[in-house]
DNA sequence: GTACTATCCCCCAGGTCGGGGGGTTTTTAA
DNA sequence: TTAAAAACCCCCCGACCTGGGGGATAGTAC
């Protein structure tokens, strides 16, 4: 097997125990290899984009810069590579923004060496690896309140108020009249029991209503 | 093996010819029992309750109802069953509608009978059955444009406008005056080249920018 | 040094916002 | 069938926001 097929693999961590580790047994696997590691995003930083790897394997509780902020760096610094972080708690707001910072999987540390290596080979595949219970928890994001307080029209009045949109506007898309528009707004307001225009998305989408 | 450790399936699926094979490749493998299977949505209404299944694998393409908008009300008629949708093209649309309405997993009918038995022990098993390149095009939904134009203080508040925030509350958030946000607003139109909130939003998601 | 950014300031006309008030008709559920 | 909810329509008001124009200053990045 040539160079060029194995995966390249480059370890960002900041516990050496783990780090070299995981380094030994995915070097040790045939198929891969582990080009560099690292135990924070700086130390990376200067040499990352010569290493070239198809896979960075990230954690997020690094000294410096965080794993979290790291990803937006390094997807300028090596465009290439595939970002995969790594755990041990799982928050949703950082996974949230770790995804959203351009990381393509995120992997809570109790998995077995198995996993992690099949997960790398998803990565590289075309797929993405994401632990079970992450992975709900990325769906529910987008799961809609089914006990929504709000009828159909006034979800849709308000889905069209957060989208910047005026009385104006909302009546010509919905052909109806602006007064009309109030009056949905105002019912609206009564449900979630709010006062405006932003106290109203903003309890729609901590409800999930949009 | 008792019934109850036996995985229920039922298959919603118009094709007969699919649906009988799938029911019959499920069925006979150990730890499954396929429960039911309809070819309509309007079928499965008045029994699906009490067939309470552990899984059902739900067709996009049907007579009647289609399948997205039948994953709401099946939510209902049986809220502890879930629903993984079944199709043989992905739709972005489809695919984020259909896990707003409160699916948890969407395959491509071109799998293996393996991968599809694997992925309904996902299911049970609390994770998320997604085919390789669904998994990949949800993550992406999430994964924000590198190359936006706007500097970050634009992005904060464009984002707080997409919040429906006026002037005057970006202000006394960022701590800045409401003619300093309003020359940001300026800068933010004339990059996005657009003339008001409303397309400074619509593009900025577009874009994802925010 | 030049370009870009972020910050601040003024004026204006027109629209929107939220708070009142008053209704009707149709649909849905009890 | 009866009552409640939803959807629709109308008027008044003062305060605020909007987008258009015109400026200025300071700091940073290349």
């Amino acid at each position: 097997m040539k160079d060029k097929d194995l995966i390249r693999v480059t370890i960002i961590e900041d516990d050496h125990v783990l780090r070299e580790t995981y380094a030994a047994l995915i070097d040790s696997e045939p198929g891969f290899i582990v080009v560099s590691s690292y135990n924070s995003y700086e130390q990376s930083a200067a040499e990352i984009g010569a290493d070239d790897p198809d896979v960075i394997l990230l954690d997020i509780e690094l000294p410096g810069l965080s794993g979290i902020e790291a990803v937006t760096h390094l997807k300028q610094l090596t465009p290439r590579s595939q970002i995969v972080m790594l755990t041990v708690h799982q928050f949703e707001e950082g996974v949230l923004k770790a995804l959203s910072n351009g990381a393509i999987g995120y992997l809570t540390k109790d998995i077995s060496i198995e996993k992690m290596l099949s997960s790398i080979r998803t990565v590289v595949s075309g797929g993405v690896p994401l632990s079970d219970n992450i992975a709900r928890m990325v769906i529910q994001t987008f799961h809609k309140n089914p006990n929504s307080p709000l009828s159909e029209r006034q979800t849709e009045i308000l889905k069209l108020m957060s989208q910047g949109k005026g009385r104006g506007e909302i009546a010509n898309e919905l052909n109806i009249d602006g007064e009309t528009v109030k009056s949905h707004v105002k019912n609206i307001y009564l449900k979630l029991e709010v006062g405006s225009k932003v106290e109203a998305i903003q309890k729609a989408k901590a409800l999930k209503l949009l």
